[in-house]
DNA sequence: ATGTATGCAAAACATTTGCACCTGG
DNA sequence: CCAGGTGCAAATGTTTTGCATACAT
């Protein structure tokens, strides 16, 4: 149960982090800005305030148990984090995200930081194209 | 010369412009956010808007004579073009960055957008960690 | 009760845009 | 001369923060 990893976190068990986990737990979306987050919260009635769905997914990156990317255009998504480390890629036309671990680049990383002497602390790896799917708006677009 | 850089890119060959392309080409550091840049021109006397370096750097980008990259923290880094595909390696304490390029990473990508059935577009590969060079201040942390 | 959390509004950043004035070709 | 470029200030979009109130333990 969700309570005592709340708990375990050092973070008390209130209304507003229970629901923000529910709807990373539940919703469709895998990956969600903070703003996705809080429309959500909206549409289900809830009154909770953007500030505080920030100062929730902070503190629960803090916790790990979520992670944050810092998507193209200045916005972050956010993703329950399961543990499983993954890399994204997503689609510039309809937005589609997928995950990915590919171990030859995640060795090659480690190679890489070696050679210039650095500890590798993190990586970002995102990649961006078109999906080819037939819902896809790209297929629309002249 | 690269008033024909300019001209090519159907861009007037302006002071700020000229400056600009100057500062990119001789300061010590290839990558530089637009406040640096804009700094530095304030630094050798020029009374050039922030916001014109940024509608420069837009256009230089589109230009293709300057590559932008979104880094962590929600601001991008502008470096000159030179037309050779690199990735870049952060270091967290000191903020050194170097380049690299994989061949290997670069091939995983293409198979892996293969995979998913996207056509790939751009990708953003950094990494962060820490240098271990002898005045990186993570040394003196306690 | 008491230290945390929250809501709201204001602040902080990074970046963009509207507009009147300036300038390169 | 005139389209395009620039400075400045105001607007944007995203995320953070100050503060008085509300809540979990």
């Amino acid at each position: 149960m969700e309570r005592s990893e709340l708990r375990k976190a050092g973070l008390k068990v209130t209304l507003p982090r229970m629901r923000i986990l529910t709807i990373l737990e539940s919703s469709g979306h895998r990956h969600m800005s903070a703003e996705d987050i809080y429309k959500s919260l909206l549409d289900s009635g809830e009154d909770i305030g953007l500030a505080t769905v920030y100062r929730v997914l902070t503190q629960f990156e803090t916790a790990g148990l979520v992670s944050r990317h810092n998507f193209e255009g200045g916005h972050s998504v956010f993703e329950l984090d399961t543990g499983v480390h993954h890399d994204h890629i997503v689609c510039n036309d309809c937005g589609r995200i997928e995950e990915f671990m590919n171990p030859v680049i995640e060795n090659q990383q480690e190679k890489i930081a070696k050679e210039h002497g650095f500890s590798l602390a993190a990586h970002s790896m995102i990649l961006y194209g078109r999906c080819l799917t037939p819902d896809c708006p790209h297929l629309d677009k002249k």
